[in-house]
DNA sequence: CTGGTTTTGTACCGCACGGTATCAAACCGT
DNA sequence: ACGGTTTGATACCGTGCGGTACAAAACCAG
């Protein structure tokens, strides 16, 4: 029983991803991201709360459609093929045109000033979440006696993570994708195990 | 036939470095790098110039003690002794108590507001830079002949850079050192030779 | 049509930022 | 002792930041 808004929060929200993917958290500006939004600021205000929230929110939404092929990676039998997946499909998004080079997740807010240190412990605890994820997916292949495992899972599952963070860092640098791929292939061949040709 | 500085230089610029280190470029306030060197703004300015001079020298600063050990460790006989020893001295670098964790090259300044985009350009030309001395070093490698080497110099040495960048990045969300160490073993068993025992 | 409610646009606020004008104090060659 | 020169401290400037007050416009229930 009131004026209806005027835009669509989502895709509103899908414009601050791209900012703050392309920018930081630090490095966008309200001005910018309402512009990008093509709403103003009290309007952004209202439906996000702050600048710290809309941050939060956008991070929600950029990891939101990366279980969706992280699970399916994980879902793979081997652990082996399960994390070439993983990384394969990592270097494919943060090396990708369509989108700002890098990850936000990796390089949208790093070091910071004291102010935003929560944003700083918010994201590194989506990368704690991550490796986590990972760790859980290694853990299972011991369970099952994965025959591609050659390490502890915990060992392991850093090891992936912190590739696809380097991934992410040099992508950002305009590293292109095919080098990382070829890295990618290098990083799985040498730590896991080779199935062997059955017959 | 003036007055005399009253601050040492170097030792003003290592305070900068602690502060960048800690905050990143954008994150660094001049008056908190301004009360952590000692010195008053216009005493900085006339020293170094501004921020942005300021943050090029604590850079070069903060790089030339690494190339000391970084050399030493690419002197060793076999790439495969030289990568390990570099990425295990990463490690105690970026997940040191003796200063803030992690990398000021790799996070210093990731993702950034345009007017600030030189900075990053800066320090990605340094991580180029970095890259390129590993890549000769595996060039090297195969020209000699070294019996450890198990994959294209390029593709090795983005692995390994990559590596250093996501331990960087692990190291400031607080991984321990000996959880990295163990990470830097298996990614050098893996992808390298493993010498054999003669005799 | 009318009243109550919410959105929207403009114009603004206080603040911290990077950077600087100013002037007294400190130095050194003569 | 003195004059030219540079450092040092204070106080300030313009700007852009994140965030908001306010009033007009748009909507829906009755």
């Amino acid at each position: 029983m009131a004026r209806p808004r005027e835009f669509d929060v989502d895709a509103a929200l899908d414009r601050a991803v791209d900012v703050f993917w392309e920018h930081g958290y630090e490095g966008a500006s309200l001005a910018q991201l309402t512009e990008a939004m093509g709403i103003n600021k009290p309007s952004m205000y209202a439906a996000f709360g702050d600048k710290r929230q809309l941050f939060e929110k956008a991070v929600q939404r950029y990891i939101a459609v990366g279980p969706a092929w992280e699970m399916e990676a994980f879902a793979l039998p081997t652990a082996r093929e399960a994390t070439a997946t993983f990384l394969h499909r990592t270097v494919d998004v943060v090396a990708s045109d369509d989108h700002p080079h890098g990850c936000l997740v990796v390089q949208g807010i790093g070091k910071c000033s004291p102010d935003n240190r929560p944003m700083r412990d918010y994201v590194a605890q989506q990368r704690a979440n991550a490796l986590e994820l990972i760790r859980e997916r290694f853990e299972r292949a011991v369970a099952e006696g994965d025959p591609t495992m050659n390490a502890d899972p915990e060992t392991l599952a850093l090891y992936t993570a912190g590739l696809s963070e380097g991934i992410a860092v040099r992508a950002n640098d305009g590293v292109p994708a095919a080098k990382l791929h070829r890295m990618v292939d290098l990083a799985i061949q040498g730590v896991f195990v080779q199935p062997v040709a059955t017959g």
